[in-house]
DNA sequence: TGCCAGGCCCTCTTTAGGGCCTT
């Protein structure tokens, strides 16, 4: 059964190439419908928080004084996704910081990793009466679990872990003549962020035939 | 005080421009 890693970083600005640093990491596991792991932790990169961001997310600079440094907490997150297709509320962003943290720990390149799923991407095409598609809105529009304080990387990874499972759920059953028994794992998620809306149906059905010659070919 | 990035999507589009979303 496939296990997925719905990550959220903090940082002290939005590009790792404007100068950016991550501040707190927090992956969370979803495996076969439910959250079964996580992984939370600040890291010290020498980089100097601005009050704004300090003020947005509680992440001050004493915090971070203390905190382990970037390297090991990048290798222990690293070996915690390991082989995990990533998931991420606009994933543009996560992605950008995450390949810059690791490249500069040293860690090693993960193949599952280059899969990288975004749910702003998939709510864009799976909730047209949602306000918005901002974490917050989406999270209020669905009635999902509160999980703590907001841009916190804990919480905001555990509310888009959330919103991933209430995804999961909604296409399996929007699409339940096209998927039969077929589990809403990371492949269809790609395929559907990457449909056009008047295409979402037609992608479920490309994906399933897919999976069809695949598992014809493993047998 | 306001802007600083980058990838993606939408449309009054595609030889472009503007909005969304993240910190």
């Amino acid at each position: 059964m496939q296990t997925i890693a719905v990550i959220d970083f903090e940082t002290t600005g939005l590009s790792p190439n404007g100068g950016g640093r991550a501040t707190e990491i927090a992956a969370v596991l979803v495996r076969g419908g439910l959250i079964v792991d996580a992984y939370q932790s600040l890291m010290q990169t020498g980089a100097w928080v601005p009050p704004f961001i300090e003020e947005l997310t509680g992440i001050s600079n004493e915090m971070l004084a203390d905190a382990p440094s970037a390297e090991s907490v990048l290798q222990d997150l690293a070996l915690f996704t390991q082989g995990c297709p990533l998931v991420a509320h606009n994933a543009a962003f996560d992605r950008g910081f995450w390949q810059a943290e690791m490249a500069r720990a040293g860690c090693m390149p993960d193949p599952a990793h280059e899969s990288f799923a975004c749910t702003v991407l998939l709510a864009r095409r799976l909730y047209l009466d949602a306000p918005n598609c901002r974490l917050g809105t989406l999270a209020q529009f669905h009635g999902l679990p509160d999980s703590g304080q907001a841009h916190r990387a804990l919480a905001d990874a555990m509310t888009t872990a959330h919103l991933l499972l209430r995804m999961q759920h909604d296409i399996a059953e929007r699409f339940a003549g096209e998927l039969g028994s077929l589990p809403v794992e990371h492949g269809l998620l790609n395929q559907l962020q990457r449909a056009h809306k008047s295409a979402l149906k037609r992608s479920v059905q490309d994906y399933v035939k897919r999976q069809g010659v695949q598992a014809l070919a493993t047998h």
